[in-house]
DNA sequence: ATCGTTACGTAACGATTGGTATGAAATATG
DNA sequence: CATATTTCATACCAATCGTTACGTAACGAT
């Protein structure tokens, strides 16, 4: 009973996440979520609650529709599949849309309002910045002989810079110092292959 | 000339360092910077300019005062080493301040406004969950004799997770599909160590 | 002692934030 | 058709954001 509603919740609900995997919760003002949903304000607060039960609402369709290349990775038959299949799925989906780059769950708090993009420059500039001295330096060992001549110095500088923000973010998570240590020196080994029992 | 300033400007920009290391650009508002320094606002204002000034200021010696491991790294003997040692130094800076873990570049544009810390944490629960799934694939993977009796599922599960988190991070900040596929094929394969010249 | 200059604390600025009160409009049911 | 119920859009709320006038106080130079 009663009138019925206008507009589509799951067309708000993605137009919603589209806007979140942008700019991030605190980046994300209803200014900018109720013109991307083409919907009032008090309809989101009706349809969905308060800011963060909506945010809450748009991470679990994440999961469930961008995040389901992790379920099915786990179904692989080798465990080195699943960690080829989770990599890669993660690389294709930070890559897929232009406009939104990054992972939701990342982004939901690294990205930010319109207007600290001159400070998220500078903090990339200044990573790249690091990278670059890294990728010098694997260039002349690899000069020296020191790295094989098949390494690629551009692409294991990346990786390390890679593994440091990944332990980054693990630590804001609130990771021990034993399992980042851990995770270091796993970064630094050769990925355990065992023999296939297939075979 | 003039009446002589009454405060520390250096203390007041470690002050202001720490805040933005434990709540990010756009989460430190001006009345945590204030109190933190000790200093009233004109005065912040006066000394460093506005509040992208500011935390620039607090990046550059960020950069010099924490970040020192990493041309330290580069001077070391082999690539080996300098991959270790700006790793492990990563893990260091990372977990040595219970107060605010992470990295001040990460945590600038990851962190935010206590009030956003329920969200924080729903996102590190998801991961969480995530990562369990996977750590419980890699454990029957174990027992499959898919993986080698010395592997260790956990540390491999959230060596996984970080690698997918930093690729997050790298794709936020810009990197091509090409190259974040390339980090993910270095996360599987063997660190290359070759013959070290000097022995 | 006076003047120019600079820093100080108070107090306020306009803008924007997340969140609502409100009354008209639209439906299903009687 | 009348009524109960729900959604709609407008308009507003208090709070906070980054930023700045403003008058006073403290200095060096004359």
């Amino acid at each position: 009973m009663g009138r019925p509603r206008a507009f589509d919740v799951d067309e708000a609900l993605d137009a919603v996440l589209c806007v979140f995997w942008r700019k991030g919760y605190e980046g994300a003002s209803y200014a900018d979520l109720t013109e991307a949903a083409g919907v009032e304000r008090p309809a989101l607060y009706s349809a969905f609650g308060n800011k963060e039960a909506l945010f809450r609402r748009a991470l679990a369709r994440y999961y469930e529709r961008y995040l389901d290349f992790i379920p099915q990775a786990l179904q692989l038959a080798t465990a080195r599949e699943v960690a080829a299949h989770i990599l890669h799925g993660a690389v294709d989906l930070n890559t897929r849309y232009a406009e939104h780059t990054g992972c939701l769950g990342i982004n939901g708090v690294l990205a930010g309002t319109d207007e600290a993009e001159p400070v998220r420059q500078a903090l990339i500039d200044a990573r790249s910045a690091g990278e670059a001295q890294l990728r010098d330096r694997l260039e002349r060992a690899k000069a020296e002989g020191d790295l094989p001549a098949s390494a690629r110095p551009e692409v294991l500088a990346a990786f390390l810079m890679t593994v440091s923000h990944g332990i980054a973010v693990q630590a804001k998570a609130g990771f021990s110092r034993e399992k980042l240590s851990a995770i270091a020196e796993q970064a630094l080994a050769t990925w355990p292959v065992g023999q296939d029992p297939a075979r």
